[in-house]
DNA sequence: TATTGTTATACTCTATAACTATA
DNA sequence: TATAGTTATAGAGTATAACAATA
């Protein structure tokens, strides 16, 4: 049975691998948010409207499990890019099924977007170097299993 | 002007440290989450009861800084804890700030719980070898500009 | 004046469950 | 029967603003 007699709470923060990672994503996460603060959208949306890019006519439960949601989350944030004009629901491979595409002004406004969240990622990275940034990237994929 | 024309959404994605950092801290906040289940606790309460453990008598205000959320949020944190007889708001430096002291049930609690995040941390990071966690530790540390 | 704790309120994000229409 | 989309609802987490007590 463990006890804390010996365990300093700092010491225990500090060597946990999910602990940092928690603390860093925070600081990103801040950092993209107010990258894209007064543009009418966030970082979740950006990569939903990137997803759509690479995945033209990708139904909405693809885009639900790409992002780590439910499909019903998936709802709101495809309601409001609609209605922003940024991505269409077409017909898709079913008769249950949406097509989702981007519309062209939908693809202006990602291209704005995605150049401030690459802005903001470089300034929150700048601490490290490019082999330090290669290798955190690689580490983060391993992480994953991939 | 940037456009999308020579621009992957998955390449840029997978080029993002923000979103590979978000994609590994859910993974491992997930994993977190489960361990503790069913235990009436969660990360960020075995992250206030570390930093109270290592901070005897600290005041919320401290608490709150470091945890990276407002006053009013460390509230319903502390009040659950207090209710679940973890936490104790003694006396503290002023008249105004309460001295935040962890009691025995709430070490002994701390204790089988930090037990089951670190097993969760260990199993998470098993796909990296010792040395690798040890550089992601260090290079999330230096992201933070430490 | 500034700070600490507190409360009330609202907002975002998400999960769950139920429903419909298709398959 | 299974799946896609939808809707309503509830819960967690957080931010903001205001207030009383104290500094």
């Amino acid at each position: 049975m463990p006890t804390l007699d010996t365990i300093s709470g700092s010491r225990a923060l500090a060597g946990l691998v999910g602990f940092q990672l928690h603390l860093a994503n925070m600081r990103v996460m801040q950092a993209a948010r107010e990258a894209l603060a007064g543009r009418n959208t966030t970082p979740a949306k950006v990569t939903a409207m990137l997803f759509v890019l690479d995945n033209p006519g990708c139904d909405q439960t693809t885009l639900s499990r790409f992002m780590h949601v439910g499909r019903s989350a998936i709802m709101k944030l495809l309601n409001t890019m609609e209605s922003h004009g940024h991505v269409e629901r077409r017909s898709g491979r079913d008769l249950r099924s949406n097509g989702l595409h981007l519309t062209p002004q939908g693809e202006a406004f990602l291209a704005e977007a995605l150049e401030l969240i690459q802005e903001s990622d470089r300034h929150v990275t700048a601490q490290l170097t490019k082999a330090e940034q290669d290798q955190l990237i690689a580490l983060l994929h391993k992480l994953q299993g991939s």
